[in-house]
RNA sequence: GGCCCCAUCGUCUAGUGGCCUAGGACGUCGGCCUCUCAAGCCGAAAACAGGGAUUCGAAUUCCCUUGGGGCCA
């Protein structure tokens, strides 16, 4: 059997992470049995249709490294792969269950459907339609006024749910709604379309989320229906936040747009999302898979059945690991569009900025999670700093006089060291402080201040070669002056 | 409320009747390293929801309870 599977979104905005996780499923499924991976819109909400959607949608896809073989944009033998082009075609069908009476025209109104439904409520039971239209003679309604189909359910038996991981599950008749099929403006609601769809396309396997397991009972019915031989249907559980509830905006990033935008490389997002709810199993303790390894190693039948929690933790965590694996010249090219984001380089980049960057890479590669992270380490070196407080370069079991010193000792080697780079710089520093009387820390620390204005910066010499000789003994030769004035100052009241 | 699904450290998980004194990872805590912060290394705390049953033996099988989640309104 030819393994086809399909994302079936509906263009409503970003893709949420925790549909994407399904997708990663289904994508890895498709590719592992050389199958085919079908982009489908379901676009048969109207009042909820967003138009920039179906690009966000492909953009979050091709992003993660997910490539589709049949869809809205790049066709197939099945198409069209929208479904508001396909209404004549639900239509016909829906036809076809009346004709086969698996499905009756229905016009009752709308106030008539409430009164029902509040009389159910009344009496405790579940609301359902009472079949008021079921048993009237076929030819009752007629087709030129408006009306529904609905598909006329058993009201004997069970149905039964085949699933790969949970196996069967069986569900009573009775409970089941006479389901609307197409609704009155001739739009067919998503049991019929997906049904139909999933059909004509020759999907062989169903692999989405948890929440559609309860109306799974109704395409089961209507494969029956239709005599048509239904998929295997996989239900695979959901992706919850650290609440426990189904993950949403309200806790934190959920559009793989978002993810982006932080920083977060997408093969570590891929990677992240492979095992959220699958694992390698068999004592196989790894976790950093390569795409390929993923192709490979990935298997349908090993989703865990219990829903997961999302951890942005561990998300960070593995983020960081990809940026450390990374080339000093791959994460450049990555973390360049963060830094002109921010306003920091221009665009496009003159050779020698790039050289400057190059030496700043090696520095925070161990120090950012996100590529994001890279402005706030570094925006020092690109723009004007405040004027660090004289308290803050003051050194450690220091007086402010002492610390003066350093710094005016400090600004006298920079001055003409040559050259001016890192491996020359920190022997000398290091001398230095000695010479001074000083540890190591206590002096780099107040140069570390001096530079930045921050307490947490990259290393301190790598910084200064990036920096450059001239800003570097500005910003010395500024916070002397600082510490100066505060001297006299302090003495004055004293 | 009805129906359905699920249940191992805080989180992701390994485990499919004896290998379990329940393993790994993230996070947390402590230490080492160290110019800050990281990274790295070492170490620690941390779980089989509860109760029955089956069995010589149960995290692993069955039942009930509890808890969580989803769907329908």
């Amino acid at each position: 059997m030819t393994v086809r599977v399909r994302f079936a979104p509906s263009p409503t905005g970003h893709p949420h992470i925790g549909n994407i996780r399904t997708v990663v499923f289904n994508w890895l499924f498709a590719r592992q049995n050389n199958g085919q991976f079908v982009l489908r819109i379901e676009d048969t909400d109207r009042t909820r249709y967003v138009p920039e959607a179906l690009r966000a949608i492909t953009e979050s896809l091709r992003w993660l490294g997910m490539d589709w073989d049949e869809g809205p944009d790049v066709g197939g033998p099945y198409g069209p792969y929208v479904q508001s082009e396909r209404l004549a075609l639900y239509r016909q069908k829906a036809e076809e269950l009346i004709e086969k009476g698996w499905a009756y025209r229905c016009n009752c109104s709308p106030e008539r459907l409430e009164r029902v439904r509040a009389a159910q409520r009344a009496q405790g039971k579940p609301p359902m339609y009472d079949g008021h239209c079921r048993n009237k003679p076929p030819g009752a309604v007629s087709p030129d006024e408006p009306h529904v189909i609905r598909l006329k359910v058993p009201r004997e038996g069970k149905t039964v749910v085949h699933d790969l991981l949970k196996g069967e599950i069986a569900f009573e008749n009775r409970l089941i709604d006479d389901q609307i099929l197409l609704k009155s403006d001739g739009y067919p609601t998503y049991h019929l379309a997906v049904v139909v769809d999933d059909h004509l396309m020759h999907i062989s396997h169903v692999i989405r989320a948890d929440e559609w397991l309860p109306s799974t009972p109704k395409h089961v019915l209507l494969y029956r229906a239709f005599g048509w031989e239904p998929p295997v249907f996989v239900h695979v559980p959901l992706v919850l936040g650290p609440d426990g509830k189904k993950l949403s905006k309200r806790h934190g990033a959920v559009s793989v747009a978002e993810f982006k935008r932080q920083g977060y490389l997408p093969e570590a997002l891929f990677n992240y999302l492979a095992l959220l709810g699958w694992a390698p199993g068999e004592g196989d303790e790894q976790e950093i898979f390569t795409r390929e390894e993923l192709i490979e190693r990935f298997d349908l039948r090993r989703v865990k059945l219990s829903p997961a929690v999302f951890s942005y933790e561990k998300l960070d965590w593995m983020n960081g690991v990809y940026i450390r694996n990374l080339s000093d010249e791959a994460l450049l090219e990555r973390l360049i569009p963060f830094w002109q984001e921010a306003g920091l380089i221009p665009s496009p980049v003159p050779a020698e900025e790039l050289e400057r960057l190059m030496i700043l890479v090696p520095l925070v590669k161990e120090r950012i999670k996100r590529l994001r992270d890279v402005v706030p380490l570094t925006d020092f070196i690109f723009t004007e700093i405040e004027p660090p407080a004289p308290e803050k370069l003051i050194g450690k079991k220091m007086t402010a006089r002492q610390s003066l010193e350093a710094l005016r000792s400090a600004h006298e080697l920079l001055k003409n060291l040559v050259p001016f780079d890192a491996a020359t710089m920190e022997p000398r520093m290091r001398q230095l402080a000695k010479d001074l009387g000083l540890k190591a820390g206590q002096l780099f620390t107040i140069i570390r201040v001096a530079i930045s204005n921050k307490k947490v910066a990259p290393p301190l010499f790598g910084t200064m070669e990036a920096l450059g000789r001239q800003k570097t003994l500005q910003r010395l030769a500024q916070a002397e002056e600082i510490l100066a004035a505060y001297i006299t100052e302090t003495e004055a009241h004293a």
